[in-house]
DNA sequence: CGGTATCCCTAAGGATACTG
DNA sequence: CAGTATCCTTAGGGATACCG
């Protein structure tokens, strides 16, 4: 008999778990909180758009890490990539629904962060006057 | 008058935006959507936890990584650290409002992701295909 | 335009050992 | 127990060059 903390038949659907370290559900969602994939979903909540204004948009991205990001994101079902054949060439980058959805909850994130940007400067003089007291004369 | 739109004067809060480079919201936000961030400020969703605790309940996380992770977040007014002087000594983490706040909006994330599990993994398998073609004899 | 490929360097991050 | 300190390896990520 094998290890009874999963008792998960073979053929149902696994329980997810963000905090177990081998579930889908914990990479996908370490995919799309990654450093530039949530402020490529938060830009592509704007409409779409093609990769250099992406680039843009998203300031200081460099194009190796949107690249790799955006291929990311597409592997996950997050966005749709669109190649127009052409001169020159285009390629559209849109949300899908589950993007859309995902990208509307990291909205709710950075609207929160953005709206108490000043609590957390003031935590932030907190916690350094906490942590260097002022020179003891020894 | 409160934040009208953008009135904002030399002494006035500047308005925040994630996706500007230099500022704090930004900051906030990376710190936050970190690696092992998000799964401490969720974990402390469920109650206070003190380290080791923590690092338990945080699979894969080294003591080192869980460490930085928490004065990130202390020195961001997410959580408070409570040191109980005593044998053996105690310390004991909490979220603060804002943290509480920030760990909800994660949740409703987290949520989402475990839910969508079996969507992302037949968009992995689709994309998987694409790329792949079949070997072409040549 | 929209990338991929390469080079290179820094910093993230794990393992271990040690302290209050 | 709750860390800090040290060492070391890997991988993130920027810059540049080049291809379709």
């Amino acid at each position: 008999m094998p290890s009874e903390e999963t008792e998960v038949g073979p053929s149902r659907e696994l329980v997810s778990d963000v905090f177990a370290r081998d579930c889908p559900s914990r990479a996908a969602f370490e995919d799309v909180t990654a450093k530039w994939a949530s402020l490529a979903l938060l830009a592509l909540r704007e409409g779409n758009y093609r990769f250099n204004a992406l680039r843009r948009r998203v300031e200081g991205v460099s194009e190796k890490m949107l690249s790799q990001t955006l291929q990311a994101l597409e592997r996950d079902g997050m966005l749709t990539r669109d190649v127009v054949t052409a001169i020159p060439p285009r390629v559209e980058y849109a949300l899908t629904p589950l993007g859309a959805q995902v990208a509307e909850r990291l909205r709710g994130l950075a609207d929160l962060l953005e709206a108490s940007a000043g609590e957390v400067a003031r935590a932030r003089a907190s916690y350094a006057g906490r942590q260097s007291q002022p020179p003891v004369r020894t």
